[in-house]
DNA sequence: CTTGACCTTCCAGTAACTAGAAGCCCCATA
DNA sequence: TATGGGGCTTCTAGTTACTGGAAGGTCAAG
């Protein structure tokens, strides 16, 4: 324990519901880049940690890591628009809409071939048929 | 044109519907290890052909590589049972559904998000407040 | 003989970590 | 003081399923 504010990096982790290890990433790829100590050590302060804890929940609404980048500019920003955030998230909310729209479809088309098959002992299997036809 | 009935890979991946690119892949990773022509090209037979369309439609069934490593020796083994089949899509199956339901609630928390964001040339944005909040 | 479209191999990059190795640092206990 | 354990450091490499590109060989047509 020291009396300064700074946390090490299995801290900071712990405080941001993230493992150490993605901390070391974080700092690797430019996102959030802590001090160091005498001894080498990786020093969080309460601003580094706040970015993290903002990371952890932008990834998981699922933003990529350079809409993370973007979004964490826009926060430090003052002079931002809500409508450059606003358009950053309706276009992620697109891409989401289109994934799970791709994920029914497939789901669907399985569905059908899984209650085509009577998944018994024998080898007649309309999946593998489908799978295999020459259309 | 040659008088036997293997093609290259690039007419291979035509009638495949995949790049020649994935081809050498496949061959890379012993999914469809085609035979060499004299001068070095490989050479796939109308079998090899066969297994790549089943390939393509697996993987566009989301099927990963190794479940369509494990399909293709399902297909190919006359003893198998079709239960075996099943299990694996219906595995499969589920995990698409399990993608499906993270990704929905996604949308609907981002969904939230973008209504509250007014979106205009103003820097406040409940989007970022909420990526901010120390909860 | 040249041109252009194929083909070959090999290397590197993608997204976002994650695992593991080798070694240093610090604190507590015997 | 020695030692043990946990956490810290760096580095490399692996994950999924390709994809892009460079350097160079091959082949049919003109």
């Amino acid at each position: 324990m020291r009396d300064d504010a700074t946390v090490t990096v299995g801290e900071a982790g712990d405080a941001a519901g993230l493992p150490a290890k993605t901390l070391r990433y974080y700092e690797q790829i430019g996102l959030v880049i802590p001090d160091r100590r005498g001894n080498g050590y990786r020093a969080y302060r309460p601003s580094d940690v706040h970015r993290l804890r903002f990371l952890k929940r932008a990834r998981s609404l699922g933003f990529s890591i350079e809409d993370c980048r973007l979004l964490l500019s826009l926060y430090r920003d003052p002079d931002r628009s809500s409508a450059e955030v606003k358009s950053l998230a309706t276009q992620h909310c697109d891409a989401i809409d289109l994934k799970i729209a791709e994920l029914r479809s497939l789901r669907a088309e399985l569905g059908r071939l899984i209650d085509a098959c009577h998944g018994d002992h024998r080898p007649d299997c309309p999946i593998l048929d489908e799978l295999a036809s020459r259309d």
